[in-house]
DNA sequence: AATGAATGAGCCTTCATTCAT
DNA sequence: GATGAATGAAGGCTCATTCAT
């Protein structure tokens, strides 16, 4: 995920756009930054990846991807729990989104993606993120009785996975919003005991009593 | 909010401007655009604002400012229930992000300001979002037992707006992952029913038994 | 024709452009050369003309009627001969091609222009020559026995004007197939004479024993 | 003359350029395409020819040498009239610059080396056109009463000559100036014959009644 | 002998900004 | 106060050429 010098010049460049297009956005960054930090010529853009454009989308897979396989999902046995199961889903979720080197510029990576949607965004839906999505769609099915509809588990899904993006997204905000202190303290350890907790209590509560509705 | 005749050039272009940058980000908007949407001269930005700098901060505060005039919080009296608070303060914030004319640019220019902070972010948290976070906290406290620390607070809070934050900011990802039926089944009626329900059994849950402890 | 001070930014660039134009090609030439030829800006061929094909197209049509200005046809009475006229045309043609400062480029550019048609070329008939062409084809056809048909006077004057561009499109064969003085013997005067004599002395035996018939 | 199987790599490099040399010129060409068309290296061309303004006076030349040998004069013996032989050189002049296949590609190529002399130019003229040039020249040594002098027999050649090349250099124009049907019927036999039969009216009139002068 | 990966110079164009009016 | 003509910096991309194999 770092620049060593026993990359290829290609996935010097793809990193190297990684970071760039992270910190500056697509059209803020200049082809020439690109090629003068991944230590390539300034037409190398252009040969290996035909132009800008690609190079991103590449970029911005290549950089999932990485993510996503420096911090894996453990392998779980038939005998281990359901509850456990959303415990590590939730707690990978949110390392990939918050832990370690490379935390940064993936992430912002990714929010630009997403403010600006492009190719790469439908290719990373259908490679990485939809396949995710349907094991804590399991996950919850195994935790909820079975009446419940799939379109429930949906939002239930949804709900889990908008606590762990929060700190993703909303970040600027927080750092404006809390002390220093406060800021630090949300660790991935904490945030993931809590949003586990938060939502393996809604499903205990929704699932025994369906569809109370709200107070409105 | 939309441009009409009776606007001043600086509010059309403030406007104009708006949309623009939601729609292709600041580097990718240029101020001759603007200034021919806003039926403006080319040097009307330099000569109002400075610079296009300066026109993007007041852009992204003006629009947001709107955005929360134009679907306020009702008004509660004393009598109030607070799980009617929580879940007015929920549809109101899930209207203000998915609903009606003007949505769309202002939600994209919000998720630009939030991939690329700069100084409209702390402005914007001062003035807007921190109050905001303090109703929130303080339906929270009426809802929990008052043992609950303010930290548990701060959590639970951030786990209802990041649910609501999540169509928001996923949504170029929802659209990819669902069929076209199921995603405008997404209603903001619909979402915000769920994240009220899901909240508030959470909510209820861990009040009555503190820390259950995550099964890990 | 050539640049002073006292034309505009706009009317010199025309200039610069149609010399190196002419003396590059469209490809070969740069639009930073033909500005600083100009005293201009780097950006002002995009922002007078948008771009440099167009410049291109304007240089072109410019240069072929500053030339037809600069030798117009005198003016005739009812009392002039037709042989007259055609020795009048004739020259004239010749001059234009060949004669004073301007020829060069405005020769060059005309060849170019042949060699590569660009939109100038029918703008350029239009306008320019096809007035021209009717010209000469009347004064032919007072030349000429009333039988002969519309056909045979075109193709006339093609033979009359064939003679005449010929030093012009064919000068770089013309330069090296003669020695220097023969070359400079060619002269405006000469050839005039040559093409005039030449033509009228096949218009009038044709005319009188009309399609003999070439022995084949 | 076109590709085939047989040819070497040069041979069908040089075909390739000149067919797209012609279509857009020196500056307009790249060594890729050509050499993607030859189904060559990229570096064929540096390979074999040194750089690509050698390969480009190669293509001239050899492109003329084809169309010269494809087009040879008839083989004439001692009782062939004069006159036969002038209409013999007029039609292969013409059918050389405008018949069959690689007519078009042939003269666009010629009239881009005319519009920009290069070393192909003067190669070209000693090699073949001074031949051909002079063959003409005996033909009308041998139609003009021998009085005439060297010079005028020159121009009468220049006329001739500038007669048939009128058609290939001024192919756009004659094209916007005339409707579909009269550009169809300018054939390479009516041609032919109308450039034979003026030009031999001219030299006879003018053999006989030397310097009749131009009425001016 | 022939290749193709890689290069660096340079081109057209765009854009935010300014300044005289 | 407001304009728009004009500018210079810089960006993406192309291309002929080279060099190690």
């Amino acid at each position: 995920m770092s620049i060593t010098e026993h990359d290829t010049t290609k996935e010097r460049i793809t990193t190297a756009a990684g970071e760039i297009f992270a910190e500056r956005g697509f059209d803020g960054t200049t082809v020439r930054d690109i090629c003068q930090r991944a230590g390539a010529n300034i037409a190398a853009v252009n040969y290996y990846f035909g132009d800008k454009q690609r190079l991103y989308v590449e970029a911005v897979c290549q950089a999932h991807r990485w993510r996503m396989e420096q911090f894996p999902l453990p392998a779980w046995d038939g005998n281990t729990l359901s509850e456990t199961k959303l415990a590590d889903f939730i707690a990978t979720f949110v390392r990939r989104v918050r832990s370690g080197p490379g935390a940064t510029w993936h992430s912002k990576l990714m929010m630009r993606e997403m403010a600006n949607p492009t190719a790469a965004c439908a290719e990373l839906v259908q490679s990485s993120i939809r396949p995710q999505f349907e094991i804590l769609l399991q996950i919850l099915r195994e935790l909820s009785s079975e009446e419940v509809a799939l379109d429930t588990l949906r939002l239930t899904a949804f709900s889990i996975v908008g606590q762990c993006l929060f700190y993703h997204f909303a970040d600027p905000v927080i750092r404006n919003l809390l002390s220093d202190d406060e800021y630090k303290s949300l660790d991935v350890e904490q945030l993931s005991t809590h949003i586990t907790d938060f939502s393996l209590a809604a499903i205990r509560r929704l699932s025994r009593a369906p569809r109370a509705g709200a107070a409105r």
